[in-house]
DNA sequence: TAAATATTGATAGCCATTATCAATATACTA
DNA sequence: TAGTATATTGATAATGGCTATCAATATTTA
């Protein structure tokens, strides 16, 4: 199910968490820029227009809050710069890093999911995350 | 190829790098230490024993220079820290790594070449590198 | 409304990695 | 083989993203 404003109240109520203006406004943010992959620092930045009050540990505290609660998703393209995605409740999704352009391309494949099956057995391992991700150059920059 | 204390002098040269006493050790300690994954500061420890005067940074470097000549291969299983593994020239492998006890399994699989060449074709992107890790838990922790 | 509890902002701290730079080692050249 | 250009080293300061701390404040429950 993906995090509203409506139901962030009961979200956080669900694990003993409170409702704060903060949380409100960094949880619109996320979603008016959905699909924007944005670092902790842009988020930082953005919400500082809207309350410039608000504090650097708070916004990295509630993107890690927001993880555990399964509200948005940690990728890391690049070390050092751990960027967030919303949760859509969709299919997942792996990601095409151009590392000339920096362009993010999505996609979602059920074979992945047909191979970590294959993995599970061979292995007697039982997955529960993957990270899966290709680099190399878009169309536009061959 | 396998890099070897005999060829690396060569494969320095023709980057216009040279071979010194600590890019000896270094690689001596890789070697010794094949599929262990090695973070900079596990080699440090153990090039210390051997030659006591070398410096962090060059550990460091010598572990970056090797990554660029293609002598080893970055590995980051656990984000803030860094592993290190000798390039053998065989097949790529990937990584099952257990959340509980940390234990890595390596598999190598050409359904994942496959897979790549369809993404390739797909979205028009070339593929220059992958970084596939499953997470999860292995037999014994689960 | 009060009390219990969670959250915040400011800031100091952490820690793996990098940058700096003078001293030294390597390798090419004559 | 000595001289020279160039690369490398060790020590250490700096970096930078992130986390811990803590008193003040806000939220929720009773």
């Amino acid at each position: 199910m993906e995090a509203t404003l409506d139901n962030l109240k009961s979200i956080l109520a669900a694990s003993n968490y409170k409702l704060t203006a903060q949380r409100k406004i960094i949880l619109q943010i996320l979603i008016d820029n959905r699909g924007e992959h944005l670092s902790a620092e842009e988020v930082y930045n953005i919400v500082k227009t809207e309350d410039p009050g608000i504090g650097l540990a708070t916004v990295y505290r509630t993107l890690e809050l927001f993880c555990e609660l399964g509200i948005i998703q940690q990728l890391t393209f690049d070390e050092n710069c751990r960027r967030y995605e919303l949760e859509t409740g969709e299919e997942h999704h792996h990601h095409l890093v151009c590392s000339k352009c920096g362009k993010v391309i999505e996609f979602n494949d059920e074979v992945l999911e047909e191979f970590e099956s294959e993995l599970e057995k061979k292995y007697s391992f039982k997955v529960t995350e993957h990270k899966i991700k290709f680099y190399g150059y878009c169309e536009d920059c061959q």
